[in-house]
Formats: C-alpha cells, structure tokens, sequence
RNA sequence: GGUCCCUUCGUCUAUCGGUUAGGACACAUGGUUUUCAUCCAUGAAAGAGGGGUUCGAUUCCCCUAGGGACCGCCA
C-alpha cells in the first residue's frame, strides 16, 4: 500500500471555526500515526468570497494549535487548469455531457418542485439530446452523467457501509457556463493528483462523496478511503457555523484557553481511547485511530474546555506558562513591564492555582503588574476605622522586620490578632484590600511576599 | 418533502452477548483552608420506546419516536 497521505481542504471564505479545526487534527493525527504526509489545501476557487485574511487566518489557527502541514500548502486555484483537462476527458469519454439549460429554466424548476413539495433533481433532459439541438445563444454548463440505476455502497471508515440510490444523485455539474470548475470535479482531481489516500472530513460531505467516487471510477484512478466524522453541535443541538458564538480558535485564545488544552478537549471531543482523558501531543499521534471515533455528533461544553486549560495551567513548566501569559497579556490585555517579569514568573506557583485561564492569572496578577491600586467604593467602605488602626499596627511592626518572609510574618499576623480581638478575615481583608484592590486574590501571605516589604509600606502608608 | 446518518448519566465517553453499566467534566454534601479558589472524601445521575433472536441483551435484527446532515453554476 502506497504511503498514507491526508489532507485538509478549507475554503477561505470566513474564519475557520473549532469544527475544522479538529478535521484538521483528526488528518494530522492519522498521517502521523501512519508516518504518512498531512497536507493543508487552500480551496479558494470562489473568487467571490475568498478571501487572504482568510487563509491568514487558516494557517494561524493551525499553526496555533499545533498542526502542521507537511511541504506547502496547495492553492486549488492554482491548478484549475487540471480540473478542466479533466472535465473534458470526461466529456470525451462519454461521462459527462453538455447541458444547454439556462439558468432560468433550472431555477424555474426548482421553484416548482418547492411548491409541490417534491425534492428537486435535474431532469437530465440534455443527457441524450443530440448537440445539433443546442441553441446557439446559451453556454452549456458541462454535467457529469451521474449512475441512474442501482446502488452505490460507501465503505466509510467512521459509518461503515452506506448504501444509497443512485438515482437520487443528480447529473451534477462539473463545470461552469462560464468554464470554471466546481467543487466536486476540483477535489477529487486534487485529491488524486497529491495521492491522498484517506480522505478524513466532516459528515455533511458525506453524499458529495458518491458524486465523487464515480469521477475516481470514470478516470480509472484509484479510490481512497473515505472516513466522514461527526459534526460538532452547538449547545442547542445545530451544526457549528462560523457565526456561533464561540466556535472560532480567537474565541477561546481571547479568554486565555491555551493551545495545547483546546488541542486535547478537540481530541477527546468525539474520539476516545479507553479511559484516557489528558494526552501529550506525542501520545495523541502514537494512540489515534479511526475506531475510536464515536458516530453521533456531540457537543460543545465550556465548562470541560475551562477544566481541560486549568489542567494544562497546573501541570505545565512554569517558564512555558509564564510565555504563553506574557504573549497573552501583550495581545488582549497589557504587556508585563520587564522590571516585573522576574516578579512575575516567580509568583506563578501560587498565582497559577487560582486560575482556570491565562486571563485569570492576569487578574490575579495585576497587583504585582500595576504599581497603582485601583480600588472600588465599596470595598474601600471595609475599611473602617477598626482596619485603620490593625493596618497601622501591622505598618509598625513590618517596619521592625529585617526579613520579610512568611516565617516572619505569621507571628505577626496572629499576634495582630490577638490584640485586636478579631479573627483572620479581620486582619486579612484590610490588607489585601489596600494592597490589591480587591477582596479576592493570592493568599495573603503571598500578596506580603511578593510586593516585599518597601512596596506594602508604600501602599499601605496613605493615611 | 426526498435521501442518508445518529440515539448509554446534564455533557464527553467506556463496554466489542454474561459488569453492582466504569471514568472524566459539571452538580450536591462534608472536610482541609487565609478571602476567592485549590485539594480530599462522599453522593445523586444513563442504556429513547416497543417487538424479536438468544439460556442471557446496552451490545445483534426490525419497527416507532426523537435528533441531525445533505438536497447551489458555494466549498
């Protein structure tokens, strides 16, 4: 068998979004558990719609979460010459014919099979029509002479075997009256000319796979496996557009979701092995099969995306960590001084715990990153007169440490609140209302160590 | 409407004829704790319905119901 090669073939017409996202892993994931090839092709034949932010923003996705294509990318574009050859071999053949309708007709028709509420399909009237009928004023579009009796059986490596009418595929058109290819001839001529030999692809393409298949039959080229995956759904149950809410890759890297965490809820969305949950891109590429994708289509939970990223967030390597959140912060919120870079990726061990996203380690993080304390009005009314005096107790005594630790600080804490006659949150939260701005953060002990002993005095002696 | 596909806890799933139907996320309760969290423990939670086949069906077959995809001179 020949080497396994696979592809991934979006249209440039619109932001990819996860569904494709995880199409294009489940290739990746194939062709490298095969050592086969994974190749990413540009379908950008609708000059209309295509666009270059586009394909941008294709590759960026891709390059995002980890999948890579192997030598360059295709542009279909590009090899339209090809298709057409095609097409007219196929005309030549006797495969395909030429069909003078014009589009008011067939729109007409459509229009009337709406109303009867039958399902439309090409009448097939210039099939055998001889060409000295053509009428001289219209361009044929080129339609390919689709099987009418019969069946035709899909060996699907997802579905397994699907059987369908042939009389219910239409004499579908390979080419335009204005002589440009379409969909179904373009991809299966690239698909034969870059030797794809699995062809892995979202559900929805399913019926195009028996157009498909009898242009492989008709040119004599060997067919590939076909393998169609479930869609991924929404909440509400509908196929995934790029119009949903959440469903593009800056969706998620907006609110901090880390590439390798959204990689691996992609994998395990739809596709299991065992009762493995968390997988290492290498172990992702050394487990991945096609039997362990499921068959109905699942859908999308925020809430196993945030649990997956705050898995990654604990377990990483803290200097990793620490660059995804400084990339992070410099695109969606504000770059980490450098004087506070050091400052930074040592509190990440506690900063890190509380977090179930880059974002939330920024938050938590912004009293280290910003020298000025914004408070709000309502937290600063906890601070009475009561919190006056244990934060100016607490000034005194730090003034008296030579080291600031939380050996050192402990002590003085409990001691500050003995004399006081209060308890933790007493003493705990005037602090770290003064210090951070907020009620919520770090332990206390860690806000105390990490600013250090002149920055807790600077913003603790205001009054 | 036609064709095709799917159906195990709320969600993602395990099971490949014999299990107290397992795990993860979410949820609930309790514990640790320094706020918010984390962490630990415990709990609740599922085979759509009906027929077969079989000694035995979640598993195989059929029907029904529900859900989905496709039905472009888009890809």
């Amino acid at each position: 068998m020949s080497k396994v090669a696979t592809r991934f073939a979006p249209s440039p017409t619109g932001p990819l979004h996860i569904g494709g996202i995880r199409t294009a892993l489940f290739n990746w994931l194939f062709a490298k558990n095969n050592n086969g090839s994974f190749y990413l092709r540009i379908e950008d034949t609708d000059k209309e719609r295509s666009k270059d932010k586009y394909k941008e923003q294709i590759t960026e996705s891709l390059k995002w979460i980890g999948v890579e294509n192997d030598g360059d990318e295709y542009i279909q574009s590009k090899k339209i010459e090809d298709h057409i050859k095609v097409a007219n071999i196929l005309l030549e053949k006797g495969f395909a014919y030429k069909c003078y309708c014009s589009t008011e007709e067939i729109e007409e028709q459509k229009l009337r099979a709406k109303q009867k509420k039958i399902p439309y399909l090409y009448d097939r009237k210039w099939r055998d029509k001889p060409e000295t009928e053509a009428p001289k004023d219209i361009n044929p579009v080129i339609r390919f002479k689709s099987k009418i009796k019969g069946n035709s059986i899909l060996k699907d490596l997802v579905q397994g075997d699907v059987e369908i009418e042939n009389s219910t595929i239409e004499d579908f058109i390979i080419l335009r009256n204005d002589g440009s290819p379409t969909y179904n001839l373009s991809a299966c001529v690239d698909d034969h000319q870059m030797n794809v030999t699995h062809i892995i692809r979202g559900d929805d393409h399913k019926i195009n796979t028996f157009k498909q298949m009898q242009i492989y039959i008709a040119m004599n080229w060997e067919l590939p496996s076909f393998a169609h995956i479930p869609l991924i759904h929404t909440t509400e149950g509908k196929k995934l557009s790029k119009r949903d809410k959440a469903s593009t890759l800056d969706d998620y890297s907006k609110i901090g979701i880390m590439p390798q965490a959204l990689r691996n809820y992609l994998l395990r969305l739809g596709w299991s092995y065992k009762d493995k949950e968390i997988f290492t891109k290498e172990e992702s590429i050394k487990c991945f099969n096609l039997e362990g994708i499921g068959k109905s289509p699942s859908k999308l939970d925020m809430s196993r995306i945030l649990s997956m990223n705050e898995h990654y967030i604990k377990s990483i390597d803290e200097n990793d960590l620490y660059d995804q959140l400084s990339n992070y912060c410099e695109i969606y919120k504000e770059k980490i001084p450098n004087e506070k870079m050091e400052k930074i990726k040592s509190s990440l061990t506690f900063l890190k715990n509380k977090a179930k996203t880059l974002e939330d380690i920024y938050n938590n993080s912004k009293y280290i990153i910003n020298d000025v304390v914004n408070f709000n009005q309502e937290d600063l009314k906890l601070i009475d007169e009561n919190a006056k005096k244990i934060i100016s107790d607490f000034l005194k005594e730090i003034s008296k440490l030579d080291i600031f630790s939380r050996d050192k600080l402990e002590p003085l804490l409990q001691n500050l609140i003995k004399l006081n006659n209060t308890n933790f949150k007493g003493v705990g939260q005037p602090l770290r209302i003064m210090l951070t701005g907020s009620k919520f953060g770090p332990g206390i002990y860690d806000i105390l160590t990490s600013l250090g002993k002149d920055e807790v005095i600077k913003r603790l002696d205001k009054n």
